[in-house]
DNA sequence: TCGCATAATACTGTATCCATAATTATGAAT
DNA sequence: ATTCATAATTATGGATACAGTATTATGCGA
């Protein structure tokens, strides 16, 4: 139409993302401070910006806000993750519940295409290529769910659940156990069986909470104190 | 403990919630155009906190943001009702599940409290009463859920729901169908059917998603453009 | 040497100012 | 009279400056 519905984003947005990835990757670990002004001479713009990113940032749950005392990275608790995996089970296991009945023969043969993908990633080992492409599958079965809130909803959880890191894929056979999985699942939807690819969906996703939990409780040394900065300011009252 | 755990909150939160109101309220009906000048006269600020509680809003989707256009109530299409509702179903049935199974005698007797709330309002024909109070039972079977997380997405969700006009209830005989509804929740709960409970409350709110349609279909004459202002800017493309 | 009070410092919160882009108004040409 | 181009206006986006509060450092007293 118009060409001014090519609107470019405004810079909130881009340093709203920026400061998502370098929380993703975990460069800004959970409970560092994020100092505004630092932040923005970094990026070399005013704090004006950086601030409004931080209120997305917010809303969003990656940072927490502490009135007239400054931001940290959110920290999530086991008790979050024990809510957060049984929520995600229950909404991709009503996509994967959707998708199966409502995807015609060319969605099949894209969801092939992407879980062989998958295979691909994991006969080569390749950790971050398997979580990419484990992610582009979810994300297409949730699509062809047809509803756009629910993905929203998973979208911003899954949000949430990268502030953990992402190695439990590293645990012994776990990276085997989760490509098996995904194969049950793709063949229940190939043959049309929405209650069983259901059911897989929402056990996949416990699965991953229980590897998580397994990995966490090898590494039963963690961060005992946030990274410093202004000392320790946060008091989980 | 320490005294600094009173933490005033900021200007931007007191100005995000007195917009919220607003728009729940429909004083700001959805497709007004915000003006940033104008509301921080009103309220004697300036612009700076006004801008970041716009960016909150918009996070909850309660108002769009239109990069150097300006920023509008969001308007709410059937579309999106058909995704949200059976969103709130799959989660709030959740929850009675939940609930059905970890509540105590005492739980009960709470949860009996508030419905007998919800009867007198509705003897009263009390609208206002009655939603409020339904609102209540709701969020009280959702704690006792026990999941945080999903107390949250579905309060993010029913703020958005609020965009929409809740006079359903005055429909026909709309308040004494859901009152009935409400019955049949509690007895399952209180005679510890999880499973019919989830279904009852399941249902229930498909009910509501249904007595609004019926409502929309009925006022078949949609305010045609959004309220003025800089003339018509939105493009629906 | 340890604890407390006070001063210094650093960061967040808010206001003001400037730049830029979008919309509206104006005017000329067809 | 209508349409398109251009100028003026207005609102948003971003930067800077100032105020207030929380934390840290310093020094006094026990």
């Amino acid at each position: 139409m118009s060409p001014h519905n090519i609107a470019q984003p405004a810079l909130y947005q881009e340093v709203a993302e920026r400061l998502r990835q370098r929380i993703f990757s975990h460069e800004l670990e959970p409970g560092a401070w994020v100092d505004e002004q630092t932040l923005a001479e970094q990026y070399g713009i005013s704090r004006t910006p950086l601030r409004e990113a931080l209120k997305v940032l917010a809303s969003e749950g990656l940072v927490t806000l502490k009135p007239r005392r400054g931001c940290y990275v959110t920290q999530l608790a086991e008790r979050d993750l024990d809510d957060i995996f049984p929520l995600m089970a229950l909404l991709e296991g009503r996509c994967a519940f959707e998708a199966t009945q409502r995807a015609t023969p060319a969605d099949l043969k894209r969801l092939e295409s992407l879980h062989e993908k998958l295979e691909r990633q994991a006969a080569k080992g390749d950790i971050n290529g398997f979580f990419e492409a484990n992610h582009a599958f979810h994300e297409a079965v949730q699509e062809l769910s047809g509803n756009r809130w629910v993905k929203q909803v998973i979208d911003d959880l899954r949000k949430v659940l990268k502030l953990t890191r992402r190695d439990s894929l590293r645990l012994d056979g776990r990276l085997k156990q989760s490509l098996e999985e995904h194969r049950r699942i793709l063949a229940a939807i190939r043959e049309r069986d929405a209650a069983t690819a259901e059911a897989l969906m929402h056990a996949h996703l416990l699965s991953g909470r229980a590897a998580l939990a397994k990995m966490h409780a090898a590494a039963l040394s963690p961060n005992p104190s946030p990274a410093g900065g202004r000392g320790e300011r946060i008091s989980h009252g």
